[in-house]
DNA sequence: GCCTTGATGATACAGCCGTACCAACAACGT
DNA sequence: ACGTTGTTGGTACGGCTGTATCATCAAGGC
């Protein structure tokens, strides 16, 4: 049998193209010819590959997935060797706020999935619950580690933190992918309320200004 | 001049139509002719009253933002008579939450909208900075007025409070929408953080474990 | 060496989209 | 009373969509 390309390569290759012109024309915006285009091959191959549509934006939004998660370790390796809790949390967090090209994609089709998944039943099936959820769970088991190691503030209710952080992480973030705020002053807001939950091992005073002002 | 219908209100009843449409197939599914079919009129008079079908959508937005702006008002005056700062606060937060169908339609709708509009020109006009301007605004007006009522804790700072809880609602909205979350776990964190930031002049222990357990 | 099988490409086909055009009706001013 | 004008409906037209069909080429097993 003459497999001269790698199956699952070609695939992500597809993926990836399926994502930059989602990125640059939006979501419901994508045909397949546009898919086959950006990745530099014909119409059929990407029928080849995905049989319909419908498994292509499945797999799209899955390769999606994965590529923020890994993009997500990689900014958690960077905060150092053996990163505290609070350094670990704040790269998650950061990780997904739409501050370069890469992570705006991410931000703005997996908003477009979303919210395609409420009223598409195909893609409601798994990826929305379980996801945001493994987000959170680890959120919190981190924010849990840190209260045993009495990094954290006393009285402090980890798990609805965990919840209300990736609350504002995601509502920040589209708030900074409609234009309204800079991705500085989101970054503020995420950290006045690490400050808040964390134990005072910072410089003091952070409470700059800064999110009135930004934009 | 025979004009026996009101202008107005003819374009009122073909928006209303538009977010039903909209809200039952998602914005991206939505077509003309969808439009005319559920709001019982033909084609030819959706195009009558809105030439083209970007002005019907920018139309259908602004009716939404108003419908929206008129909930919140009423569930504010339904908050009592000359309810408290925190307690308009509390309405105007929860009236953001998909609790029930109106509200699922609004952030549906508006969120599809705003994803729309970081690749849409048309869209990005006006808009998605205007109303989230004006409501994190009257959110931090409200704020600085129960801080010179002496009703919030020393050391708040209002502008952050209030772009954390606009954020925290859209954010916890959104995962409402998929089904993530229940609204009244969602209602729960933001009580949480009404409670951390105003005076606790309400009854104590309302740390109640409801989020862990909300779906 | 041939033929099966994987891989690629060009083209065709319904179906839907937004829009435009044309026809008809009803009502007010004169 | 008439015709102008606001108002409504039926229908047609390109263009684009996802999908299916047909054709071609390359490579490895027998």
């Amino acid at each position: 049998m003459p497999k001269r390309v790698d199956h699952a390569e070609r695939r992500t290759e597809i993926a990836e193209a399926l994502l930059r012109v989602a990125a640059r024309r939006g979501l419901h915006a994508v045909g397949m010819r546009d898919v086959a285009a950006e990745a530099g091959v014909s119409l059929r191959l990407v029928q080849y590959y995905f049989e319909t549509k419908e498994k292509l934006l499945l797999y799209g939004l899955e390769h999606l997935a994965r590529r923020f998660e890994e993009r997500a370790i990689a900014r958690v390796r960077a905060a150092g060797h053996r990163p505290g809790p609070r350094a670990m949390i704040e790269a998650m967090l950061t990780a997904a706020l739409p501050t370069d090209e890469e992570s705006r994609t991410f931000h703005l089709v997996y908003t477009s999935y979303a919210v395609l998944s409420v009223t598409d039943r195909a893609l409601a099936a798994q990826p929305f619950i379980k996801n945001p959820d493994a987000a959170e769970s680890a959120l919190a088991e981190l924010l849990r580690q840190a209260r045993e190691s009495d990094l954290v503030q006393p009285g402090v209710d980890v798990e609805l933190e965990a919840v209300s952080l990736l609350a504002m992480s995601a509502g920040l973030g589209t708030s900074i992918l409609v234009g309204q705020r800079s991705p500085e002053s989101a970054a503020t807001v995420l950290d006045h309320h690490l400050d808040r939950i964390f134990q005072g091992d910072r410089l003091p005073d952070s409470s700059t200004n800064a999110v009135a002002e930004g934009r």
